[in-house]
DNA sequence: GTAGGGTTAG
């Protein structure tokens, strides 16, 4: 509970002759107590339960209500104590919000805040609530925005601090606001809040909003200050603008490492590996950034070796030195080196286990990854991610779902973000339910998740996936930018439901809008030329991916068997596979297979089936298609005979089992 | 105060 009784600044004076208010009358009040001297509870003014007890302050409590009582008349002696018992509070509150969690609690404390008119910690409590680890929802940031708004005193220092911490927490659009309203308030922004706001800028890739900082700075004194030109160079570096970041580098009067190492990290983005090695041999000074960036650089364009060479020349090793290391491994496809130097590191932390389940993710070795994940000792809210996205990524839709739960449950370190939604969105499409989007889209309000073009193309995946394609061309519409993966997915989306007309007109849409397709924009729409048996146009598309430099994938081949093969068209089906570059998978055979079956195909049923058997080890399904083509060919004694040495190698197939039956 | 290492959608 807060404090029982609220104390405030003195608003009038009090009557003489009354006792009660003796205390406030001599020598000049400073304080006085509201609710008179029994000190009665105030109407619980707020529930706060913050994480530290508050038992200090309630021992001093329970000592000031004592000795009030005892010292009633003798002023005097009184005031002391009530000066330090408003100290005490004030310290209370500060602990308060070091532990303030959620944004109810900070409402609670900014009651107590104002009703005990402490304006001076305002800031604090805007600083706290941005520097806080709880998510940055909506909410907070609207709360936040609206103290600064009404701050007794328009104060530069808190807008500085709060656009810093949001800029330093990834809430970099939010950062930007802020400091575009600061100046609308009259304040003038110090350098920190320029650097801040330009570090924002840059990780978002807002030019313009970079650039007018840029054009402003020169308004200010701060345009030499090393620190503000430091953070434009990053800025120019990062959006890739590197002989704007080489000017201001150029004219600099001052520079310090960091600005070096801004520099190295524009040319490495930039991609010009010899040029960032030169300037890191030049450079004056070199501390542990210098060379951390210098082996992501290596490690980034696949030249292990060199990386490797740097991390062993290193005067001293850190924790994101080996974590560059373990994740050039991770990026070039070597989990077993990877996993040598996670082993061998001296310390890991949380960017460590990530980088390895991640690692382990893309190769699609889910148990080692669930395996690292649960040895973790504290499991954040990346930690949850990246397994919920390995389970999403490896056809594991379900435990991904489950995972998500638990997630729910867990702890307060691990809240779910968009990035955990974006996974678990798409596990939801692969599941093909459309009972989940009810249940998605309450979670996603009740957790104050933004719904981002991110997002919604994952839900335009989900909807289109589980039958409801109008609704997810209602998404499509309303996307801020229509881009690749979300052209792709609507493609797909319109293919799967058998709108072939309306997939066609959207990949011309996209490739009017200087939307260049890739292989999946191709799975899309030759998908919808496969559902509706269009045999020539499907053909067209197939041999137009070379002109966007796409090879056809093993999947586009498979499309392409399938049309031509419930076409009738099975030679010919037979002569594409026979025409690819890369080992057919047993979902190609298996396409002409089932093309077989469809036309009583012997032949070519058989050559199939034997792929199918080589490429799987299953074979019931394969066999068990071969075996009804036999059949309807009336080879009663082939169709028996295969049953039966099917049935004899102990895979006999499960009744009503069989993914052919239905298909 | 600035910089480096990790998790999203088709």
């Amino acid at each position: 509970m807060f404090p029982s009784f609220c104390i405030a600044k003195a608003s009038r004076r009090p009557r003489a002759g009354n006792t009660r208010h003796q205390l406030c009358s001599s020598p000049p009040p400073k304080w006085c107590i509201r609710k008179g001297w029994s000190l009665a509870r105030c109407s619980s003014t707020c529930e706060v339960t913050p994480q530290e007890s508050s038992v200090n302050l309630k021992v001093f409590e329970s000592y000031f209500v004592e000795k009030v009582n005892s010292y009633l008349l003798k002023t005097a002696e009184a005031i002391p104590f009530f000066e330090l018992y408003f100290f005490m509070l004030v310290s209370q509150l500060n602990t308060w919000l070091k532990n303030c969690l959620t944004v109810n609690q900070a409402k609670q404390i900014h009651a107590q805040i104002l009703v005990n008119n402490l304006c001076s910690l305002e800031p604090r409590l805007v600083c706290q609530l941005v520097f806080s680890a709880f998510n940055f929802s909506p909410a907070v940031f609207q709360y936040v925005q609206g103290i600064l708004w009404h701050l007794q005193k328009p104060d530069s220092f808190s807008w500085s601090c709060t656009i810093r911490y949001f800029s330093q927490h990834g809430q970099f659009k939010e950062a930007f606001i802020l400091y575009a309203q600061m100046q609308r308030w009259g304040l003038c922004p110090s350098t920190f809040s320029i650097s801040s706001a330009l570090r924002a800028c840059g990780r978002i890739g807002y030019k313009i909003g970079g650039i007018s900082i840029h054009a402003q700075v020169n308004k200010y004194e701060s345009c030499h200050n090393v620190y503000v030109q430091t953070a434009l160079l990053d800025f120019y570096a990062k959006i890739g603008t590197v002989e704007n970041a080489q000017r201001i580098f150029d004219e600099m009067d001052e520079r310090n490492v960091v600005t070096w190492n801004s520099m190295l990290d524009g040319y490495l983005k930039y991609g010009d590996l010899a040029l960032a090695r030169q300037l890191f041999n030049e450079m004056p000074v070199k501390d542990i950034v210098s060379w951390n960036s210098m082996i992501s650089g290596y490690a980034r364009s696949r030249d292990m070796h060199r990386a490797c060479s740097l991390f062993q020349q290193m005067p001293d090793k850190n924790l994101a030195s080996w974590n560059a290391m373990i994740s050039g491994f991770v990026d070039n496809g070597k989990i077993d080196l990877a996993q040598c130097y996670f082993d061998t590191m001296p310390q890991r932390n949380n960017i460590s286990w990530i980088t390895m389940i991640s690692g382990y993710s893309k190769c699609g070795d889910v148990d080692s990854a669930r395996n690292l994940f649960s040895l973790m000792q504290e499991k954040d809210q990346l930690a949850f991610n990246s397994m919920i996205t390995c389970y999403a990524q490896n056809s594991r839709p379900k435990e991904a779902i489950q995972l998500f739960d638990e997630m729910l449950k867990a702890n307060f370190n691990a809240q779910p973000d968009k990035m955990t939604f974006a996974s678990v969105i798409s596990s939801c499409s692969q599941l093909g339910d459309l009972r989940f989007g009810p249940w998605i889209e309450s979670c996603v309000s009740r957790l104050g998740i933004e719904m981002d073009d991110h997002l919604v193309t994952a839900l335009i995946d989900f909807y289109a996936k589980s039958g409801s394609v109008d609704k997810a061309y209602v998404l499509f519409h309303g996307l801020y930018k229509k881009d690749l993966v979300a052209y792709s997915a609507m493609i797909l989306g319109f293919g799967l439901n058998g709108k072939v007309s309306a997939a066609s007109e959207l990949f011309e849409e996209m490739l009017g809008a200087q939307i260049c397709p890739n292989s999946v924009t191709f799975t899309g729409i030759l998908t919808a030329y496969n559902h509706a048996g269009l045999v020539e146009e499907g053909y067209q598309c197939f041999n137009s991916m070379k002109k966007y430099g796409l090879m056809p994938s093993t999947d586009h081949y498979g499309i392409m068997v399938d049309l031509l093969g419930r076409a009738g068209r099975l030679e010919e089906a037979y002569d594409l596979i026979a025409s690819m570059p890369v080992k057919p998978h047993a979902g190609v055979w298996g396409a002409l297979l089932l093309a077989c079956r469809l036309h009583d195909n012997v032949k070519l049923g058989e050559v199939a089936a034997r792929h199918c058997f080589n490429l799987e080890h299953d074979k019931t399904g394969y066999s068990s298609i071969l075996a009804n083509i036999y059949a309807s060919n009336e080879r009663w004694d082939d169709a028996k005979s295969l049953r039966k040495s099917v049935k004899h190698e102990g895979s006999a197939k499960m009744p009503g089992c069989s993914w052919i039956e239905s298909g």
